[in-house]
DNA sequence: CGCGGAACTGACAACGTTTACCGTCTTCCT
DNA sequence: AGGAAGACGGTAAACGTTGTCAGTTCCGCG
């Protein structure tokens, strides 16, 4: 009647000691023979698999990690930001992971930069291997001072801080942000607003930098007036284009500092009924899914966060393989941004015949 | 000068021992002590408490798991649906998960319809206590059976078939079909455009089910010739959407069955000069993110994801936690869909004053 | 002053696998 | 025939923790 009663029967795991008993070899032979070690006649280790294979034998991973003194467990670790950012991350990590004996365990974690330590406990708590960083906790330096103290591997994806520590995989985010800036700039604007993102994370400020040179590049003058504070998030994003598009004069362009934000600017735009582009540049950053399903589709930044999570994952996993012999691994890499300019911005006004 | 070189020492982690040690008691009591278990004096449980804040020790849960018969690991297996699904998930599990013992591990995994045999021994190799699972894996009838005769307790998150199967969290798709339909045909729409998910999905189906209801209610005729094929992505929902606008007459409305594939309605609409909702209503499906980045807002069926997620989580881990004399827990859960009427839905331009 | 019982503590085994070391028995080569 | 290399098994130990059980201490009470 119940089906989970027959279940409470003695459903003890197979262990290697019954696939030793069934092919009739010792177990030790069994773990020979499963893990393709050498002093295993072919003849016996196919004996072995196919009795593992009837059985439905799978070896303890618990056992095997404490053994190897590793739980083959890799923690990513992020904080609230875009649903796609976040799917890009793991896809990248778990890509680079695919069919290996690791595992990748999710730890989002918010407010990262208030309680470093806490975030920390977290992580050495979970039994990892190593952790992937994403921003902002890659630039907590109490945190990586902690994870160096307990011999915790980290890859760091895109700090800004302290690059020489840890494995780090960055992207020039000040050349990024100067990127879309000259190009809003060669289009003819000048009273350009910003929405800056979270400014917990170090990135925000990197690519206000590289605003900043885009302009001094052009000979021209970024209003401090017209620079706002955002969090990287949609409702934040929007009042603060609205508060941009009320100014007098309103700017004609707006660099949103991801594409959730320029988004938001693109509603806010729409309820004061200026069209976009024709009436207000707005530009993204991240080459997120919502760059590609807005209309008109977002002028933004793609920012190879998949590729570089792929990478952190790659030498993360490097590391951990490593006899501790081998000779230093090369700690950092760069990937390239790619500036993309699609239907939300166009000229100013004045520009148009 | 090679900071790596330092940790060639023994870096052996704290155990237990040391911490025996170091407070003049045995390992057995010091376990105790930590685990708050009766039978250790307050004296001693706080001295050895001291002596391992100061160790900073953390006991090794590979260890723990493995004289506990469990990894404390559950798993997430789902198919590339839109990264606000999966993040919705994902927040939902590890929110109940929060501070508890358990780990979450993310497995996606493609075309699990083709290979279900595959995505379980996935499933079995990666140690799990137990799996939640996303469509269309919680439908694969194979695959339970494979998680079943394994003994691997599963969590299934808005199945469509074999209810009675393991624990079930679902959503009754038929009535949410029947009320975005419904709305819609209140409104006045009779040419309705259908644009279906993934056929592997048995949710597809059932919504549809529920639109065709909605039809015999109002007494009108489901235009079969209407019903375009998607598979719940942007690019694929826009060529649909496309081919949809272009019969003569084209409908009045679009059902789409997910939020992107709305919104790449949306845009397709735009491309042919319509304006959304005076020419054309659009609604979607799952109230994720981009139904309401997307302008105007999209008229959306509430799905609640994350609570579903949260349920799950816990039902598994009741179940995993369960001494096994203890009474059946009760397997299945429904929870309740919302209408959101939103901005892309209006009645059909006649009946505009 | 001794006794019963509760409270506390520790020795040992166990979880399932791999590693180490050594011994035996084939097999095949010269 | 002698010898060497390869194949396999036995036994023991290890990984770090907790369950079992027996032992010790401490207390109040007769």
């Amino acid at each position: 009647m119940d089906s989970s009663s027959t279940e409470a029967h003695i459903s003890r795991r197979t262990t290697i000691i019954d696939v030793a008993k069934m092919s009739g070899v010792s177990p030790k032979t069994v773990s020979r023979a499963l893990n393709d070690e050498p002093h295993v006649s072919a003849r016996v280790r196919q004996l072995v698999k196919d009795a593992a294979a009837k059985l439905d034998y799978h070896p303890n991973l618990t056992a095997q990690s404490l053994i190897a003194r590793r739980s083959f467990l890799i923690g990513l670790t992020y904080e609230r930001p875009s649903p796609s950012y976040v799917v890009d991350l793991q896809n990248g990590a778990l890509d680079r992971m695919h069919n290996g004996r690791y595992r990748l365990v999710v730890l989002p974690f918010n407010h990262a930069s208030e309680r470093p330590e806490e975030l920390g406990k977290l992580l050495l708590r979970t039994g990892l291997d190593g952790v992937l960083l994403a921003p902002p906790a890659c630039d907590q330096i109490e945190l990586l001072d902690l994870l160096d103290r307990q011999g915790l591997p980290y890859a760091r994806i895109t700090p800004q801080k302290d690059l020489a520590r840890g494995i780090v995989i960055t992207m020039d985010e000040v050349a990024a942000g100067q990127a879309v800036a000259s190009h809003v700039l060669d289009m003819g604007h000048s009273r350009v607003g910003i929405i800056l993102g979270d400014p917990a994370h170090a990135a925000s400020l990197a690519r206000l930098e590289g605003y900043r040179r885009a302009f001094a590049e052009h000979g021209k003058i970024l209003d401090e007036n017209l620079i706002v504070t955002g969090d990287f998030t949609y409702a934040v994003g929007y009042d603060a284009a609205l508060d941009l598009l009320r100014r007098d004069p309103a700017p004609t362009a707006i660099l949103a500092q991801n594409d959730d934000m320029a988004a938001a600017a693109l509603a806010a735009a729409r309820a004061l009924g200026l069209a976009v582009p024709d009436d207000l540049s707005i530009a993204g950053f991240d080459d997120s899914e919502v760059s590609r399903t807005a209309w008109p589709q977002l002028t933004t930044v793609h920012q190879p966060v998949s590729a570089m999570a792929w990478d952190a994952a790659d030498r993360l996993i490097a590391r951990l393989d490593a006899t501790h012999e081998g000779p230093a691994l090369d700690q950092r890499h760069e990937h390239a941004h790619a500036l993309l300019v699609r239907g939300s911005t166009a000229p100013p006004p004045a520009y148009q015949e």
